[in-house]
DNA sequence: ATTCAAGTGTTGCATTTGCACCATTTTTTT
DNA sequence: AAAAAAATGGTGCAAATGCAACACTTGAAT
């Protein structure tokens, strides 16, 4: 989508040149954003990567959204009607550049460039947003534990044209991906591997045609 | 969001000044579109209400969107790698406009100004496409039906400003809207009642504080 | 007005999932 | 290198959910 315009450089230099967005880094563990007030607050992941958490009155963990490097997120994608908590944390060490989305359609007292190009790509960063929220809906209406999984799989093996996969989340993690209990999701790999579905081999899995 | 700008008015000059944007009626239960081929199709639904069904290998039926006027919808949102069927059927008469997307970017051969407009008005446009996602998200990562109910009953008090609220859905479809048995959730309203949750009779719910 | 189709409300039973543990291994911190 | 923390793998049991079936009501079509 951005192949002849590397968006990370562009934002890296927007960041430079624009009085008004921050970068910022962050060290693993930390807390890059909390969805709670209405900031109107943009973000772009530029380095590493997070997850965007829930946490419910349950104590139930769950990982909303996987930001990886070129993702957006932020409040304004959000409407927080609920008492729950949400929490970015980065996963690795990440450099983040803030802005306003206000901001972007009012330009900047410099009137700068960067913010007729950013206006002008916004559309198709958006975009590809939906597309990734509409694979994870798709992940989430699916009913039962294994059509989860085999979704989660599936859709990482179309990505990567393989059928072997490299989990990037810890199986803890991958269970509050998919929104389900972790044990519940241990027993069904089980049943997944000794009913031929994949093989499994630490982090890394393979489908199996079946 | 668009306070000072009517995007179906809009949307309807939109369509008789450029040739290359088509409108289209369709009766209740005719399909409007369905998600198979790469086509770029971008879709806005004028009039009427429509839903966005995948039926899956098992025979489930998911609501997977339930598509209002003004709303945005089709193929260019998704990436199709499932041998699932998704359909968009009218839920009542619609009127429904069609256009690529690609086409957005490089204009027309008239060079018309409603190309402008829509350049100008789509981050928004895909912006609250973005926000209806993420609250879809958070009711789809509740675990239990109970809380799916509740999620899908607050949602709409805090959006209507009201705790009386009436279902545009019918319970059947209710169910296949927040991806669980329908039996099972009519158990569970039957036991939100009698725990004095909701008070319920027939499409009218009442939230009870508690 | 009658027939047919769809939606509602309910139940018994089977299956799946969640919960509360525990043991062991791996990773991180001190 | 030792200690602490986190992740993996597992189990028994309880609770939630799905499935299949049926009666009844409502709405649509002929």
């Amino acid at each position: 989508m951005f192949s002849d315009f590397d968006i990370n450089e562009f934002m890296e230099n927007f960041s430079k040149h624009c009085s008004k967005t921050i970068v910022k880094n962050f060290n693993k563990g930390e807390v890059i954003t909390s969805y709670i007030q209405k900031r109107n607050q943009l973000c772009m992941l530029m380095e590493g990567s997070a997850d965007l958490v829930r946490y419910d009155l349950n104590g139930n963990r769950t990982i909303i959204e996987h930001i990886l490097q070129g993702n957006v997120f932020g409040e304004i994608f959000y409407i927080i009607n609920t008492n729950n908590e949400f929490f970015v944390e980065a996963k690795k060490k990440c450099k983040v550049l803030f802005f306003k989305y206000d901001f972007l359609k009012d330009g900047c007292s410099s009137n700068c460039a960067f913010h007729k190009v950013l206006e002008l790509k916004m559309p198709e960063i958006i975009l590809s947003k939906v597309i990734d929220l509409n694979t994870r809906i798709e992940l989430l209406t699916k009913r039962s534990i294994r059509d989860r999984l085999l979704e989660y799989f599936n859709t990482i093996a179309t990505k990567t044209f393989s059928k072997t996969i490299t989990l990037d989340l810890s199986l803890t993690n991958l269970a509050d991906y998919l929104s389900v209990d972790r044990s519940a999701m241990m027993r069904e790999l089980k049943s997944l591997k000794e009913e031929g579905f994949i093989k499994k081999n630490g982090n890394k899995i393979i489908l199996l045609h079946k």
